[in-house]
DNA sequence: GCGCAAAAAATTGTATACAATTTCGCCGCC
DNA sequence: GGCGGCGAAATTGTATACAATTTTTTGCGC
């Protein structure tokens, strides 16, 4: 498969204690083991990966750049806790960026990578078909991958960054106001994508991933739940 | 104008050193007082603004996620030198995300964002009747300030974010790869843009970006350097 | 003068120490 | 029982120290 950032991994051999903590951190977050607004202290992270409160502290604002974690000055670092509006923007961009990502995609995909993809689906069926909270969170994981693909097959690692940020905060959105148990992404749907892409409809491409996002996005309940509970107190 | 950052910018009176030297040497690079490929050691950056190299090296790590700045392990930092693929890569991804954000924009604009977009360009062509090297270094930032202005008017603060990065990487390219010694902005593109979505016409307004980036694109010199220095050197 | 090896200097990576700020626990008062 | 004040503990912000790595300089031989 090509890919724009094969340089860069073979940079990121050399990477350092902060990176692979940093690393270890966003996948427990992506996972769902750690919840949103979680408190994530320098002292606590350091002692948990036996590195001092330095490299902790660079971990924790390289995620903070993804907007996975906020930082708040005196008072320390939270796994982030996305607010209604800042969960509507984040789909918002993804309306916004994946259907350009995906024509990129269908212009230098290769059997190859049609073939991988399939596999992806594969496995994200299997997941599915498989009990457990493991298994909840490999589909999870395997899910918003399928979009990260098309991002690295499109070859821009710019937006293959910036998409990787979109999936991660995502799923930070959907395990805080997702309605339903499943990963969201329907699966079906990401077939209905590859499908249309190998037939070169790139426009019911681009129509398909358009009413993907906005399912997952329908599951979400974004209602301003301040608000929803005092109303509810009050009509008890 | 609404802006959908104006909280954030509350917590950024809150901001700690590393973020303002992250700042300054932003604007530096911006500005073209730092060049491409220069060296920004820990210390020097320490001892410019007066601190240690904790709050250096904090900086420059903000930087290289924006991709400003590019930090090798074990080697140091140095303002990012990008090669001509990652340039057309810049490109491409505001081929990609240009007309979304305008669209956005264009959805929300008042007349009062009107008013400041033209008040924008009157500094431009201001800028761009001046002689001497703060005034183009000014021009540039105005122009880029245009896109930046239309980011922000979209609502959207990750597209704001990610379209910051974009402007920035952006001049870097230009200062790199630019032919002209012009700002590359056609600064009448920004008019008829504006004049686009005044009358409500976003095929066109949008039709107008693409040529414009098109435009600031086609006066770089991107091919490959080495070769061509090679090719000169034996046909001398 | 050039090339190589070794030593010295500079710089980066990381831990530790100290200062500043926030949080927590306890106590007294209403 | 709740609130406020105060002191202690915990945590964050930053400088400094030490270890590791890279770069530069020096000295020597050809």
């Amino acid at each position: 498969m090509k890919s724009a950032v094969k340089a860069q991994q073979a940079e990121d051999s050399a990477e350092t204690g902060a990176q692979q903590i940093r690393d270890a951190i966003r996948e427990a977050i992506v996972e769902r083991r750690l919840s949103p607004g979680t408190k994530l202290s320098e002292s606590d992270v350091g002692n948990l990966f036996n590195v001092s409160r330095t490299l902790a502290r660079a971990a924790l604002q390289a995620l903070s750049y993804e907007g996975l974690v906020s930082v708040e000055k005196n008072r320390g670092a939270f796994v982030a806790y996305p607010s209604p509006d800042e969960a509507r923007q984040i789909f918002a961009a993804r309306r916004l960026v994946e259907p350009g990502i995906l024509r990129e995609a269908a212009a230098r995909i290769t059997p190859a990578d049609i073939s991988q993809l399939r596999q992806l689906l594969l496995e994200e069926g299997r997941l599915m078909s498989e009990r457990g909270q493991t298994a909840r969170r490999a589909e999870i994981k395997a899910s918003g991958d399928f979009h990260l693909m098309l991002a690295e097959i499109s070859g821009n690692a710019i937006m293959q960054r910036f998409m990787e940020e979109l999936v991660a905060r995502s799923s930070l959105v959907i395990a805080l106001y997702g309605q339903s148990t499943a990963s969201s992404c329907g699966h079906s749907e990401h077939g209905d994508i590859i499908a249309a892409i190998e037939t070169d409809d790139l426009d019911r491409a681009c129509q398909l991933m358009l009413h993907h996002i906005a399912h997952i996005e329908a599951d979400l309940d974004l209602r301003e739940r301040k608000s929803l509970g005092l109303k509810e107190a009050f009509e008890l």
